[in-house]
DNA sequence: TATGTCGTCCCGTCAGACGGGACGAACGCC
DNA sequence: GGCGTTCGTCCCGTCTGACGGGACGACATA
C-alpha cells in the first residue's frame, strides 16, 4: 500500500531540527513537547526524541518537564558574521548619533523580504517601539528596509515588488508602483522616511550603509514620535553617520 | 569482522549538527568543508551533506564555495531565555552604572565551569578588554564568576573545585582551598574582586544578581585599569546596581 | 470520579543517513 | 608553465539508526 502521508519535499533531520528551533517564539520561556509538536506538525514522539538529543548536545535545556533554547545557541548567534562584523563597527557611530539627536537608533540588515534588527540603542525620552534586536519586520514598511532596497540590485527589488507588501498601518505602502517610485526618490536623496508606515505615531529617518560596490549592506535609522521627529532636521545626521560607517567598514577600521 | 571504529558514544545527527555549529569560532567568517571536517573529526563527505542540508534550512549560508553561520541563528540566539529576560531588565541599570563610574560594565551568567557574557557596555576611556558578548571564560578566574559561585548551591561549587582551575595570569587562583576561602569572603561581603586574575593590568569589582531563593542568577561587574580602579571606591555602586537589578527581576518590572 | 492532556517509553519496520572513493577545479610552489 | 596538493562536489551500495504509532502513568481540570 502506498504511504498515505505525502512525503514533505524536505524533511531531513536537519530541516526538522531547524523547524524545532524556529518554533520557539520571541516571548517563550520553556515549551512542552506537545506544544512543539503542534507548532511544527511533527509527531509527538518524534519531537520528544529530537529534543532529548538536542538537550544532550546543549542546544536546548531542560526546564522542569519542558524545554527551552539553550545558552549555546546564544553564543553561536553572537558569532554570526552578518551581524558581528557590522555591529562591532556600527556601535560607536550609533552611540554618537543617539547622543547628538536624543532619539532611538536602529541598525538593520535585509534578509529575504524582511529586515532583521541587528542593534538598537534606546533613549530615555523616546517612544516605546515594538522592534527588538533579532526581530523581523517586512522591509517595505520600514525606513531601514526602503533605504536598503533603494541601493540593492534590481533583481532583489523586483522579487520584492512581485510578492505581497504586508500592511502594518493604514499608511503602509502596498502598491508596487508607489514603492518603486519611492525607492527612486530614496536613491536620489540617500535618505528614506517612514511616516507612520510601520507603526502609528512613529516617524523614522533612515540611510543606507554602503559596500564598496555601491550596494547597501545595512541601514541606520532614527525613530521618534511623529510630533517631534521632523525628518528634514535629522536626515543630515543620519546620512552622515551612515556614510561614516560605510567608510569605516571599507577601511577595515 | 567487528567494526574497527569505536562508535562514539553519542553521534546522533543532532550531536553532529551541534558539533558543526560549534566548530565555527568567534572570528571566523566563512569556513570550507575540509576545514570543518578537520575541526569536528567528521568525514568530509558527511560534513558536505549536513552543511548542504543546513544551508537549505537557513541555519547556515553559502558564501562563495564556503559556508558561514546564518542570520537565522542570530535571531534564534536572541530568543534564548537565559539571556533575553536578564538583558532586558539589566541594561538600564548597567547604563546607569556606567554613567556613574565611567568604567566598562559586564553582565554574565554561569554555565558549567565557565561564565558567559550576556551584555557589555564599554566606555570611551576604558582599557581594551578581550571579553565579548557571547564569550566564555573560566568562572574561577573572573570577578563575575566568583560572585556567582559564592551564591550558588554547594554542589555547584564542589563540582568546580574538583576540576582544574585554568590559569589565565600569574595571579589566577588555581588552588581549590584558596578559592573556597575567597568564596566565603565574597559571600560575607556581597562583592567579589578580580585583581589581575583574568588579565594583566585589569581589576574588576563584581556583585551577584540574586534570585528569590538567594542563589545567584548572574553577576554585574566593573572593569578598568588597575591603576585607576580602586575596588573599595566602586564596590558600593556595583553592589547597589546588582541589588536593584535583583529586585527588579523579582517584581517582574 | 471522569476526562482530557501531558511527558515518557517501547519496539518492529524500513527509509534515509552514511562515508569511501572518484573527479575536476583551484591554488601554491618551484 | 608544470606539478603536487588540497579543495568542493558528487555518486552509490550498505545497513543502521531514525521513525512514529501506540501504550502508559502522572497530573490538571471539570
Amino acid at each position: 500500500m502506498a504511504p498515505m502521508i505525502p512525503r514533505r519535499d524536505e524533511d531531513t533531520l536537519s530541516a526538522r531540527i531547524a523547524a524545532l528551533l524556529g518554533a520557539f517564539r520571541a516571548g517563550d520561556d520553556a515549551v512542552g513537547a506537545a506544544e512543539l509538536a503542534r507548532r511544527t506538525g511533527l509527531p509527538k514522539s518524534t519531537v520528544h526524541r529530537i529534543t532529548s538529543d538536542l538537550v544532550r548536545t546543549g542546544l536546548l535545556e531542560r526546564h522542569g518537564r519542558k524545554v527551552r533554547l539553550g545558552l549555546a545557541l546564544f553564543e553561536i548567534g553572537q558569532r554570526v558574521p552578518r551581524q558581528r562584523v557590522l555591529r562591532e563597527a556600527a556601535v560607536p557611530f550609533m552611540s554618537d548619533l543617539r547622543e547628538a539627536t536624543r532619539q532611538t537608533v536602529h541598525l538593520a540588515v535585509l534578509d529575504g523580504r524582511e529586515v532583521v534588527y541587528v542593534e538598537k540603542l534606546t533613549t530615555p525620552g523616546g517612544p516605546p517601539l515594538p522592534s527588538s534586536v533579532g526581530g523581523r519586520v517586512p522591509a517595505a514598511a520600514t525606513g531601514v528596509g526602503k533605504a536598503i532596497l533603494a541601493f540593492s540590485p534590481s533583481a532583489t527589488v523586483e522579487r520584492m515588488l512581485r510578492g505581497d507588501l504586508p500592511r502594518l498601518t493604514e499608511r503602509t505602502i502596498t502598491a508596487p508602483g508607489l514603492l518603486a517610485r519611492e525607492l527612486r526618490r530614496v536613491r536620489r536623496d540617500g535618505v528614506a522616511y517612514d511616516r507612520e508606515e510601520s507603526g502609528p505615531g512613529i516617524t523614522c529617518v533612515a540611510s543606507p550603509v554602503l559596500g564598496p560596490d555601491g550596494n547597501a549592506i545595512a541601514a541606520l535609522s532614527l525613530s521618534g514620535w511623529s510630533s517631534r521627529m521632523h525628518p528634514a532636521r535629522y536626515s543630515p545626521a543620519v546620512r552622515t553617520a551612515a556614510l561614516a560607517l560605510s567608510r569605516a567598514l571599507h577601511t577595515g577600521g
